[in-house]
RNA sequence: GGAGAGUUGGCAGAGUGGUCGAUUGCGGCAGUCUUGAAAACUGUUGACUGUCAUAGGUCCGGGGGUUCGAAUCCCUCACUCUCCGCCA
C-alpha cells in the first residue's frame, strides 16, 4: 500500500510510475487525493467539536463538585447538540476512511527506476547466465516419466489419496527431498539467517497484512470453520511476525528464513504448466526475507539474488536471471528478479525463485516500522525471495542429469541424500 | 468441549465514573560525579492524526452501549492463563 503523503507530494511521478506498470485506471490518484482532503476536512470539524465537548464535560464535572447542580444541569443541555453533529461526522469520517482505504489498496506497488519498460514476459530483461545447456540423448526422458521409471515419485496416488497437484514422493524421491530442505537451510544459515518453524496455518489478519487478502483470497486454500488460511509462501508467516512492530534501527537488517509447505490453489492453470512438477497445489520452499533500512534495500537486494545465483551454482544447473519488466512484475513489487533453470527435457525454463524488493509497500500495511534514536519511527523495507523451492529444482535435475548409470546427483548434494546415483 | 480468572505504555505492575495518556519500579536516553567505567543522584522517555510551528483530536485486547464525562459500568467477540475432560 502506498502511502497517502507520498502520492500527494510526488503525484505525476506516481502517475508516471504506474503508467509505466500499465495500471489502467490512472484516475483513482486524483479520487485519493480528493478524497483525502475531504477527510482531513471532516476530522477538522469533529475535532473541533470533540475538543468543545471535553471542555463542556470538565466544566459540568467541576460545577457538580462545588455543588452548582442547576449551572451544571444548564450546561448538560449544551452538549445534546454537540453530541448529534459529532456523531454524524464520526460516521461520515469512518465512512471516508473506509472508501480511500478501499481506493489505496487498489494501487499497486510503483516500480523502480531501473525496471525496464515492458508488459509480458518477453519484455523481461536477462541480466545474467551461467553454465551451459546439456544436450540430452534422442532418448531423454521429460522428469514425470523418469519419475515413474525409478518409482521416486507418484502422482497417481496423490491424485487417489487427495488430488492433481499433490504428489507423493517415494523412496530415494523422498530423500532428496529431505536433502534440498537441508541443503537449502544449511546455506541460508551460513550466509546469517535466522531460522524460522512458523505456522502454516494463518489468520486473516495475516493474510491482510502480507497482501495475499482481499485480492487474491481465491488462491489460498481456506478453512472457513477456523477461518483460517493455508500458507501459499513462508513468507506470509515470516514476515506477519514483524506485524505492527517498531524495531530499533540497529537491528537492521533482520534476516530470516524458513521451511514450509506451500499450498496454492492455482485456479484456472491448465496444459504443459502443470504437467508433472512444474506447478503443484502443495510443494516445499525455504523463504529468506529480510526487513531493511530504507538505504540499504537495493543493496541487499542484490545480495539476496547473488545467493541465489550460488546455490543454483552448487546445484550445477543452468540458469538465467533476469530483471522483471514493469508489466510483469507482482502487484507488491517495486524491483523483481527471477532465476530460471533450463529444464532441458522439456526444453524451456522454468521459474525456480523470484527474489523481491518491495519497498515500503508491505510494511505500509504490516505497519512495520523502525526507530532512529529518539527520531519519528518510519516504515522499513521489506524483501524477500524463494531459496529454493523445490519441484521444479528436482523437475530439472532429474532431466538434465540422466546418465547411464541413472540420475546423478550433484557433488554438493551427495552428504545429503547418502547417495550419488538415481537408480 | 465444560468451569473460572484475566488482557493497561519496551517489560513488570497500580488504577473501579471526572483534574488519567495514565502512580510506581525496571529497562532505555541525557547529565552530575569519575582519568574511564560502575554505583549513586538529577532529568528525560509511547503511538497515530494534525499544524510552518504551536494548539487540538484519537488510542488502556477488538467492536458496540450507558453517561455531560469511561481504563473504570453494561453487552459482545477474540485471545491468554488455571482447573476438569480428551489426546499426539
Amino acid at each position: 500500500m502506498l502511502q497517502v503523503a507520498y502520492i500527494k507530494e510526488n503525484k505525476n511521478d506516481v502517475i508516471a510510475r504506474l503508467a509505466k506498470k500499465h495500471f489502467k485506471d490512472i484516475s483513482i490518484v486524483d479520487q485519493i487525493i480528493a478524497k483525502d482532503d475531504v477527510r482531513k476536512k471532516t476530522q477538522n470539524e469533529l475535532d473541533e467539536i470533540l475538543a468543545s465537548e471535553n471542555n463542556l464535560a470538565k466544566q459540568i464535572g467541576e460545577l457538580f463538585k462545588s455543588g452548582n447542580v442547576a449551572e451544571a444541569n444548564d450546561l448538560k443541555n449544551k452538549t445534546a447538540a454537540l453530541k448529534e453533529s459529532s456523531k454524524n461526522l464520526k460516521v461520515e469520517l469512518e465512512k471516508t476512511e473506509i472508501e480511500l482505504q478501499n481506493l489505496l489498496v487498489i494501487l499497486p506497488n510503483l516500480p523502480h527506476s531501473s525496471v525496464p519498460e515492458g508488459k509480458t514476459p518477453e519484455d523481461n530483461a536477462v541480466v545474467y547466465e551461467h553454465g551451459t545447456i546439456p544436450t540430452l540423448k534422442e532418448d531423454a526422458l521429460p522428469h514425470w516419466e523418469i519419475a515413474t521409471k525409478y518409482d521416486i515419485i507418484d502422482f497417481e496416488t496423490g491424485v487417489k489419496l487427495t488430488g492433481a497437484g499433490f504428489p507423493v514422493y517415494k523412496g530415494k524421491g523422498a530423500k532428496l527431498q529431505r536433502a534440498l530442505i537441508n541443503f537449502f537451510l544449511d546455506e541460508a544459515d551460513k550466509m546469517g539467517y535466522t531460522e524460522i518453524q512458523p505456522p502454516i496455518l494463518v489468520n486473516e489478519a495475516s493474510g491482510f497484512g502480507t497482501g495475499q487478502l482481499p485480492d487474491k483470497e481465491g488462491q489460498m486454500y481456506h478453512v472457513q470453520v477456523d477461518q483460517f488460511y493455508l500458507i501459499p509462501t513462508a513468507e506470509v508467516p515470516i514476515t506477519n511476525i514483524y506485524r505492527d512492530v517498531i524495531v530499533k534501527a540497529e537491528q537492521l537488517p533482520i534476516k530470516n528464513m524458513g521451511y514450509t509447505p506451500c499450498f496454492r490453489r492455482e485456479a484456472g492453470s491448465y496444459g504443459k504448466d502443470v504437467r508433472g512438477l512444474n506447478r503443484l497445489h502443495q510443494f516445499d520452499k525455504v523463504e529468506i526475507v529480510q526487513i531493511a533500512h530504507p538505504d540499504k534495500s537495493y543493496e541487499i537486494l542484490e545480495d539476496m539474488r547473488n545467493y541465489v545465483a550460488d546455490l543454483l551454482k552448487k546445484l550445477e544447473l543452468p540458469f538465467r536471471t533476469l530483471k522483471l519488466c514493469a508489466g510483469d512484475m507482482s502487484f507488491a513489487s517495486a524491483l523483481t528478479y527471477d532465476m530460471e533453470v533450463f529444464s532441458a527435457a522439456q526444453k524451456r525454463w522454468l521459474e525456480v525463485s523470484s527474489v523481491s524488493n518491495f519497498e515500503s509497500f508491505q510494511s505500509n500495511r504490516l505497519k512495520l516500522r523502525f526507530k532512529d534514536g529518539d527520531k519519528k519511527p518510519q516504515l522499513a523495507h521489506t524483501l524477500n525471495g524463494s531459496a529454493l523451492a523445490l519441484p521444479r529444482i528436482v523437475a530439472a535435475l532429474l532431466e538434465n542429469n540422466q546418465t547411464d548409470k541413472g540420475i546423478k546427483i550433484p557433488e554438493a548434494l551427495v552428504k545429503y541424500t547418502g547417495f550419488e546415483y538415481i537408480n
